[in-house]
DNA sequence: ACTGAAAATTTCCGCTC
DNA sequence: GAGCGGAAATTTTCAGT
């Protein structure tokens, strides 16, 4: 499925979509036209989801980012659509634990967080947050 | 510092990086150069950090995510480095709130994720974790 | 999976506003 | 300082093998 090659060509890319196709094929050992195909058959098979650019939210002025737990008195499986409309809302998940559903927010300050929490006691089955704001992001990364 | 036509580029190019100088310039009613100019002091600027792939994580096998709260007692702000040298561990914070440190981890299996809370025990000053295994990903995206 | 040539894109330049 | 238009260099793409 995925060997070896295809491994390095993601991690590559991961650290730097711009690389030539000619770059790449080197660093695996085959030409560039066979390093493009691997990559091109990795999209197809969405591996490789999209290209895209790694954004400073901070400098787009979303300086505030919180994690908020989700109680709920349901079953919250058929939430997704609901909590997707709320725009300051970058992940959703279902958790297994304490809480029902675990949100990751990224807003431009602590009034626009109060706001999203709001909507999201809207959502049908909401019982209770709880939110943790955080002060330092040490790391957020790609793993390879 | 960044106007209406840096954000409508950061954007497309959230949305597929791989679009031509000539396509945004469009976009944005400038020539494929100036696009280009706008791109380059985005990045040289910090605001672009980087081009890089998304990555589906289920396709090269890590299949478990987890978030891990991580409770001290003592002062965690030093404790970085110890954590980045965890490989499976995506994100860290350092959260406001009942516990110290938030972590997203992404193993091949729960096994793994063991392994991992095992190492973060040893980091200084943590007295405890919860860990919140991820059962659905409603989403997770990026933010315009 | 490789080669080689055509097509497209990126990158750089002098010039203008 | 920002943008334009074109030319040069590089990369991508697509035959055929």
């Amino acid at each position: 499925m995925v060997d070896e090659i295809d491994r390095t060509l993601i991690s590559l890319l991961q650290d730097d979509a711009t690389r030539s196709y000619a770059t790449l094929g080197q660093a695996v050992g085959l030409s560039s036209g066979a390093a493009h195909e691997r990559v091109r058959k990795l999209r197809e098979r969405g591996v490789i989801r999209r290209t895209t650019i790694e954004v400073d939210q901070a400098a787009l002025g979303r300086t505030v980012t919180a994690y908020v737990l989700v109680d709920s008195d349901t079953w919250m499986g058929d939430s997704g659509a609901a909590l997707a409309a709320i725009p300051d809302i970058e992940e959703a998940h279902v958790i297994a634990g304490q809480a029902s559903v675990l949100l990751k927010v990224r807003t431009s300050a602590t009034r626009e967080l109060q706001d999203v929490l709001r909507r999201v006691f809207e959502v049908d089955g909401v019982s209770g947050t709880r939110s943790a704001v955080v002060l330092e992001t040490f790391f957020e990364r790609t793993l390879t």
